[in-house]
Formats: C-alpha cells, structure tokens, sequence
DNA sequence: AGACGACTCATTTTT
DNA sequence: TGAGTCGTCT
C-alpha cells in the first residue's frame, strides 16, 4: 500500500474516506486524477468487489486513462469495474433492461446530425416557419427539457417554458418536442439526452431495476463533477441511495459547460442533499509556477458564489506572466509565432511544450499562417471526429440499418448512397406514406409494391435496395463484424467510388475507409481471443461492434508524429497542461464574449473559462491581445479584456514585442493609425503599462524582404530601427530565421527575429 | 445527378 | 471572411 505515501495530506484522507458521502474540490494541477484512481485502488485493496465500483465520467478518454491506471495499480480484476462515460455506462444498462423501457436491445444512439436531421425534417412536415423553427435552437430547447426531465406533456403544461416559447415565436415546440420523441421511439432511437432521461425514469418506474442498480453500486465515483447537469444528478443520488457511498470530485471554479445544463448548484448544494457530507479541499497546485498560481487566484477572486478555497503551491517562483499587445490578430499570431520560434531555441523546448488557446475556432486561422510560415509543426484540436465524417457515417449507416432497420435517420442517409436512382421525391413520398400510416419508412420500402403513385422504375430500385440490405441482415446471423463491413463497402460500392475519387480529399476517404476497416478487423481479432467465465468466445457481431463505437467521439486521431504546436479552444483545453501556454483573443466582446456581457452568471462563467485557461500553464504564461481584428469580414477596433484589467499589474510584465509594426504584408494605413491612437487611450483607461515606451515607429524599408536579412554579421552597425542604433553581436538561428544579438544603447541588449525587423543597415 | 452561384449565418460542445 | 446550404440550370 505504498501509493498511500506519495500523497500528501488531505489527497491520502480523500483516499481513505471510503464511506459516506464526498465531496472532493480539486483545485488545477491538484493531483486530482490520482486520488480518484488511489482511491479505486484503495476500495479494491480494501476487498470491495470491482463489480461493486462505479466510477462516471464525461469523455471516453478519461474513462480509459483512469481504467488504466487502476489497473496498473491494482492489476487485471480491475477490467470488472464499472468505469465509463455517463452515456456509456447508462447505454449498457439500458440495453440490459431495454424491456422495461419498451425498446429493443439494439436501439440505435442518435449523434447530433442525426437529431438535427431529425428535426429539420419535423419542421418541414409540420409546414412551420424556419426563420423561427431553427434546428439547433428547437435542439438545444428540446435538450433543455429532457435534462431538467420535463416529458413534452410536462413541457406543454409549464406555463414558464410555453411562454418563452412564445415569445420567441415558436409557440408550437411543445408539440414538436412530442412529435420528435414519437419519431425517435418509433425508430428505435435515443439521442444523447435520452440515454440520460430513459435512465431516470427506468429507475423512476421500476423497483426491481432501482433496487438491483442501488445494491450492485456500492461505492460511486463521479469525475468532473461540476459538470453535472440535473437529470445526471438525480440519478447518481438515486443510485447511492441505499451505500450512501457516494464521491465526487470536481472543481467549481472549472465549470465551464454551463451553457449545455451544467449546473453548478449540484456542487454547491451538495452539503443540503447530504448533511453528513465531508469536504476535502486539494489546494496544493502541483501544475504551475507560483506566478500563475496567483495570477488565476486574482482571476477567480473576482467570482462570486464558489466554494471557498486558497491555491497555492510549492514551485519555484517563475517568470512573471507576459501580457502582449498587438496591433493586429494577424500582428497577435506573427508575435506569438516568434516567441515559440524563440523560446523552442532558447529554452530548448519542443513543439509539444507548447499551446495556444483561444475562445472561438475562428481564431486559430492567423495562427495557422504564421506557424506555417516559421515551418514549426501544429496540430488543431477539434474538428470533425473521426466517426463524423462523411465516409465513416455513411458505412456506420448501413451497420445501424442492419442492426435496426427502424433506424430512419441511418436509412434515409444510405439510401441513396452510393446514388441508385431512388431520389429525393420518391423518398418524401415514402417518408410521408409512412408518417400517414403510422409505418416505419422501413416497413413502407419493405412493401413497396403496395405503394401507389410511385413508378415501376422507383420501385424496382427500392425494391433493389431492401434485397440487398435483407441479405446484409442474413449474414448478420454467421459472420461477424468484419466480414459483414467488408461485404457491405463492396457490394454498395462505396469501396469502389472512394478508389475511383483521386482528388486529394478522395485519397484520404478512402484512406480513412481503410482505416475503419482496420479497426473493425481490430476489433473481431482481439474479441475472438477473449474468453468470458463460461468459455465462450466474445461477441463479434455487427451490434457488438456497434455497441462499442457508437459513443465513440475520438477527435484525436493518433499522428505519426505527435510532437507539435498545440492549437485549441479552451474549452477543449480543459484537463491538459503545457509548460507553454498562450491565451490570445484577450479582448472585450471575444473574451469574455459578447453575448456573455449582459448577464452577470454569464460573464462568471467566461471568467471561470479564463481560470482554466491560465491554469494549464507549467512554467510560462503568455496573454495576448489584439487592438484590431477581423470578424465576419470587416475590421474592428478592440479593447483589452475586461479580464486583463482585474489583474495586478505589478504581477505582470507588459511586453513590447513590437520589433515591427509591418508584417510582411503592409497593413492598411488609415486604420492602422487609427487604431494606435485608441491603444494609447484603452491603456490610460485600463492601468497597464504601455508596452514600450511609445516612441514613433521607425521609418519602413518599402522594399524590405527576409532576405534581405542575409547580408547580417555580427559586429554590423545599424542606423536606424525601431530600437534607435544598434550594433549585431552574434547572428544564429537557421538561415531563413535568424536570430541576431544585437546591442541598442537606448535598450540594452536584444534578441531580434532579423526576418521581421525592419532595419536601415549601413 | 451534379455543378454552380446566391444566400445566410455566424461562441464554447466531454456524449 | 468563408463554410455550409439551397435552388436552379444543365
């Protein structure tokens, strides 16, 4: 039991607390993670079942760090805990008691392309406006509902929801609400949210599944619990109802997915619900040099309502933290660029030390240009997961189609994929045959000689289609999952139209299809070695297969070479660290956001998204922001976030990094000064030094390129710079960016990238 | 069925 | 700005 002395006080007796209700408030960098698997570990050690463990969290990927690490600790019989996702662990139990619920044990998950579809589709039919029926507001309404576990019948009675409804013009989503969970029921389709909702109301509505869940989980582990949205809370209340074991691990002044029904109460009321509650606090940061430690300290502090707690740390002191102005988002990206080029050489830092962060996506475009340009290598977080690109959600259609021919979003999409005549018109007409009949589209196909007013041909290719998906069905019952895929891709024809496709984004589908070949190859593989207690090989159906994946959101596609630049929101930031992190966007109506600005839970909630921010910096911490930028094509003049002004100025260092105010592309000249006068203003206005003294720019070489920096040497004189005169001390760096040590009587000494400064050299 | 131009709409997104 | 959607034309 030695892992117990590798943690500190207050981590150990979060350990061995095993009994009662918990409340662990893990600060940044607080080894959080480590007491939630020690303390697995621990109730394992101890003798508790690992079948008795449920441990909860929000992505897949910590579900599977933490099972890895307990098994590590504790070895192989930890692979019996009941570690997963909410969504996962709920699916599974769903499945099992799907007859209590009145679906089949197949049903089918709804990712957010298929409800969105579904939806458009229901406004469509419904013949409702779609100025005011947009898909994703009657999503995020619908979602709202079914978290806060109102039925569309609870919906249609709460005087509240239906005049909001109302008032935003829509006065007939109640009754969508309904239509929609009448269409996913008759498809045999839960969307996220239902897997949740359902989950609620089988333990709601059945004794025996309430009683076998309570008395199976003993002990119940919850991640990240400041995310927890109502429905989520309720049943993890629920189910520690009768052990009372019940810990969660979370940190309030991380909540940042406010914005999709996390509630922060659930943290903050958790003493109410449970009055024999113990609190541990881990206020230890173990992350960050002490600099940013109390940089996020004067960030939170300006939060009201939170748990109360001090963060501190036992690190060296570190740099100060670097607050950059530049003129431009481009500016903003060119200086973040340089200072990565930089430090890489001087601090002997790889690509992967360092991140950039920012509010929106948009942002990361400037960045990617310049990082190009330096030839230094990065990689975006968050684009389209693997299972949701096109080529991927196709085949996965005709798996689900297979598995659950109700499943209309999966038919809909494949039916016509690879094109074999059955369009759009014929397709409405079928859909509305169903809708009128109170048929499946399924069973309106599958009889389609019945059907009027189609023609023969339509019908043949109909009727082409459900032959081949029947037969698809057939070998459902012998083959397993590799084989059926494999057959599938071939006889559609998609394996043969990706192949024909040479464009540069037909080489990678069809590369991405081989890929998902290989893992279903993988996957048949590895499950026919397992053996369960009974002797029986493992599963390795299609809905097997299914099963598996279809919770499967992996946006990190693993690289062959993982060492680069990271670029992401901060949001996606959440639970990373780096020893170099940038926050750029600093400015009022990026960060906090516009939309933040008239609400004050709002504008915490931002605040608490710059909390996190700040607090996945190791050892030096960047702020940046930008006095103009482009958003939806035309400029704007920014003011530096309000963010930046609840900071001490004293704890920071204002840097002027402003070697030139050119770019390689020259800047438009009227908004550029501008743009400097109203600078000069907001830093009167919001206490920070200005960056440098403001001396007037030094005159612009017109014609001056980077190569021009060729003919430096050291010991050069320079007549005129930014910087006044100046001798080179040394030039090193590669050849297309040098770095020159150059002495400036009025500056001292100075590092300068030559490619970006604009010198008169004699 | 596919291509092309017009039009619209822009946070964050673990599942 | 620029991506994604929609309607129209071939």
């Amino acid at each position: 039991m030695d892992y117990l002395n590798t943690l500190n006080d207050v981590q150990k007796q979060a350990v061995e607390q095993t009994e009662g209700p918990l409340l662990v408030i893990a600060g940044p960098g607080s080894g959080k993670t480590r007491v939630l698997t020690f303390r697995i570990a621990h109730l394992i050690h101890k003798g508790v079942d690992p079948f008795n463990i449920l441990a909860l969290t929000f992505t897949n990927k910590s579900a599977k760090e933490m099972k890895e690490r307990v098994i590590s600790v504790t070895g192989e019989n930890a692979r019996n805990l009941w570690i997963g996702t909410f969504h996962s662990v709920f699916a599974k139990i769903l499945r099992t008691e799907h007859e209590k619920i009145g679906y089949p044990r197949n049903f089918t998950i709804y990712d957010t392309t298929d409800t969105k579809s579904l939806i458009k589709a229901l406004i469509k039919e419904e013949g409702l406006n779609d100025d005011y029926y947009k898909p994703n507001q009657v999503l995020s309404r619908i979602s709202l509902a079914k978290n806060n576990l109102f039925t569309p019948k609870a919906y249609a009675n709460n005087p509240t929801l239906m005049a909001e409804d109302e008032a935003a013009g829509r006065p007939r989503l109640a009754e969508l609400y309904d239509k929609y969970t009448k269409r996913c029921y008759k498809a045999g389709a839960m969307d996220f949210d239902d897997l949740l909702l359902k989950t609620f109301l089988l333990l709601e509505t059945s004794p025996e599944a309430l009683h076998k869940y309570q008395h199976l989980f003993r002990y119940v582990l919850i991640d990240e619990f400041q995310d927890t949205n109502y429905v989520q809370m309720l049943i993890v209340q629920k189910l520690a109802a009768v052990h009372e074991n019940i810990c969660c691990v979370g940190d309030d002044a991380q909540s940042i997915y406010a914005f999709r029904g996390a509630n922060i109460q659930n943290i903050l009321t958790l003493e109410r619900k449970y009055p024999d509650l113990k609190t541990f606090k881990l206020e230890q940061n173990y992350r960050s040099v002490d600099t940013i430690v109390q940089t996020a300290n004067q960030i939170i502090q300006n939060n009201k309502g939170q748990v109360p707690k001090k963060i501190w740390t036992d690190n060296p002191t570190g740099d100060k933290v670097k607050v950059l102005r530049a003129m431009s988002d481009h500016d903003e990206a060119r200086m973040v660029s340089d200072i990565i080029f930089e430090e890489k050489v001087k601090c002997q830092a790889q690509p992967k030390d360092f991140a950039i962060l920012y509010r929106t996506n948009a942002q990361s475009r400037a960045f990617e240009e310049w990082l190009r340009k330096l030839n230094l290598k990065y990689k975006i977080y968050g684009g389209l997961s693997f299972y949701q690109r096109k080529e991927i959600k196709d085949v996965m259609s005709y798996i689900r189609l297979i598995i659950n021919p109700k499943d209309e979003e999966a038919l809909k999409r494949v039916i016509n994929y690879p094109t074999r005549g059955i369009g759009a018109t014929t397709l409405q007409k079928c859909i509305i045959a169903a809708v009128e009949n109170d048929f499946t589209l399924w069973d309106i196909l599958d009889n389609i000689s019945l059907h009027k007013g189609l023609n023969a041909r339509a019908k043949n290719s109909i009727d082409a289609f459900v032959t081949m998906i029947k037969a698809f069905m057939a070998m459902e019952k012998n083959m397993n999952a590799y084989e059926i895929i494999h057959s599938i891709v071939k006889q559609t024809g998609i394996l043969k139209e990706l192949h024909n496709d040479k464009t540069v984004e037909g080489v990678s589908r069809y590369e991405n299809l081989q890929e998902l070949l290989n893992s279903v190859k993988d996957f048949t593989a590895s499950r026919s070695e397992l053996v369960d207690e009974s002797g029986a090989a493992a599963n390795t159906s299609l809905a097997a297969y299914m099963e598996e994946v279809s919770l499967l959101t992996d946006t990190q596609q693993d690289d062959d070479d993982d060492n680069k630049i990271s670029l992401m929101t901060i949001h996606s930031a959440k639970g990373l660290e780096f020893p170099y992190v940038f926050v750029v966007g600093l400015e009022d109506e990026l960060f906090p956001s516009q939309l933040s600005l008239t609400s004050r839970t709002d504008l915490e909630e931002e605040r608490r998204l710059f909390y996190v921010a700040v607090t996945r910096a190791e050892k030096k911490l960047f702020l940046t922001y930008a006095q103009t930028r482009y958003r939806f094509g035309n400029l704007n003049h920014c003011e530096a976030s309000r963010f930046l002004k609840e900071l001490d100025p004293n704890s920071m260092e204002m840097v002027g990094l402003q070697m030139n105010t050119s770019s390689l592309k020259p800047l438009a000249q009227p908004q550029e000064k501008k743009s400097y006068h109203q600078e000069v203003n907001s830093h009167k206005k919001s206490n920070l030094k200005p960056l440098s003294k403001a001396k007037k720019p030094a005159p612009v070489l017109d014609n001056f390129t980077p190569s021009d920096t060729s003919c430096l040497q050291a010991g050069m004189q320079i007549l005129h710079s930014k910087f006044g005169q100046g001798k080179v001390l040394a030039v090193d760096g590669s050849p297309d960016h040098k770095i020159a040590t150059i002495f400036f009587p009025s500056q001292g000494q100075k590092k300068i990238m030559l490619k970006y400064a604009q010198l008169q050299i004699l």
